[in-house]
DNA sequence: TGACATAGTATAAAAAAAGATACCTAGGGG
DNA sequence: CCCCTAGGTATCTTTTTTTATACTATGTCA
C-alpha cells in the first residue's frame, strides 16, 4: 500500500482527449483567453474544452481568471506547479516521437495511423 | 506539421484502464504467463487482458511467446524495446506520487480518492 | 429597442471503452 | 468416453466519454 504505482495519478491529468493540446497551447503562450484557445483548438466544443479546463484547473495545473466585465473575460494561464509537468510533457514527447520512428521502423511508414 | 505535440502517442501506449498495472508486473518479473499475470491482477476479464496485451505487443512494447503445447502456454515477456519505457515510467510515477502530495496540501487529504 | 459579443450551461444522442458470460481447442489422465 | 487444463474468442450489455445543438446572462453600441 505504501509504494504502489503512481503512473496513473500522472496519467490521470493527460488523458481526455484534449489535455495534451490545450496544455500545448497553454504552455506556449502564458495567459490565453477561452476564445483564443478555442480558436487554437477549433474541432473541440465548448463543453469539453470547459470540461477538460476546470479539471486542470482543480488539479492546479492552470489558473482561471475572471474579470468581472461584460461581455465576459476569462483568461487561463499556467500555474508555477503546473510548470513542474514540463519535464514530463517533455520527455513524453522525446519518447512519442521516437516510438513513431520505431513503428515506421517495424512496420513501415505506409499504414501509419492506424497504429495501435 | 514536421514538429507537433506527439506526447499523445506516448499517451497511447499507456491509456486503457489496465496497461500500467500489467507493464508494472510484466517489468518485475521478466516473463509471465497469461494465467499468472490474470492472478496478478484478478479483476481484469481474460479479454480485456488479451486485448491490453495485444496493443502492447503490437507497439512492441511486450513478447508474446506460445509454446506448442496442450493445455497452451503462453508467456509474456518485456522486450529489449520496451525497456526504453522504463525511465518514462518512473517520472511518471516520481511525478504521481509527488502530485498525490501536493493535492493533499491544496484539499487536505480527508477526500482523498474523488480526486480529478 | 434590439442586435452583438464572450464564456459558458443544459440536454440528449452517439461513439468508444469496459464488463459479463458462454463457448472453443486438443492432449492427457481416469 | 468424458472431464480437466490454459489461453484464449464470440456476443451482448453496461458504463464512460465525447459530440451536437440549443440556450443563457449582461453590458455596450447603433
Amino acid at each position: 500500500m505504501a509504494h504502489e504505482c503512481k503512473v496513473e495519478t500522472a496519467l490521470d491529468i493527460l488523458v481526455g482527449k484534449w489535455k495534451p493540446v490545450i496544455l500545448f497551447h497553454i504552455f506556449q503562450k502564458e495567459t490565453l483567453r477561452f476564445g483564443e484557445l478555442h480558436r487554437l483548438v477549433p474541432d473541440i466544443t465548448k463543453k469539453m474544452l470547459t470540461t477538460q479546463l476546470r479539471e486542470l484547473e482543480y488539479h492546479d495545473i492552470i489558473n482561471r481568471k475572471v474579470y468581472a466585465q461584460v461581455p465576459p473575460k476569462v483568461e487561463y494561464s499556467i500555474t508555477e506547479y503546473g510548470k513542474s509537468l514540463t519535464p514530463l510533457l517533455e520527455s513524453m514527447h522525446q519518447w512519442g516521437v521516437s516510438h513513431i520512428e520505431h513503428l515506421d521502423e517495424i512496420y513501415g511508414e505506409d499504414q501509419m495511423e492506424n497504429n495501435k
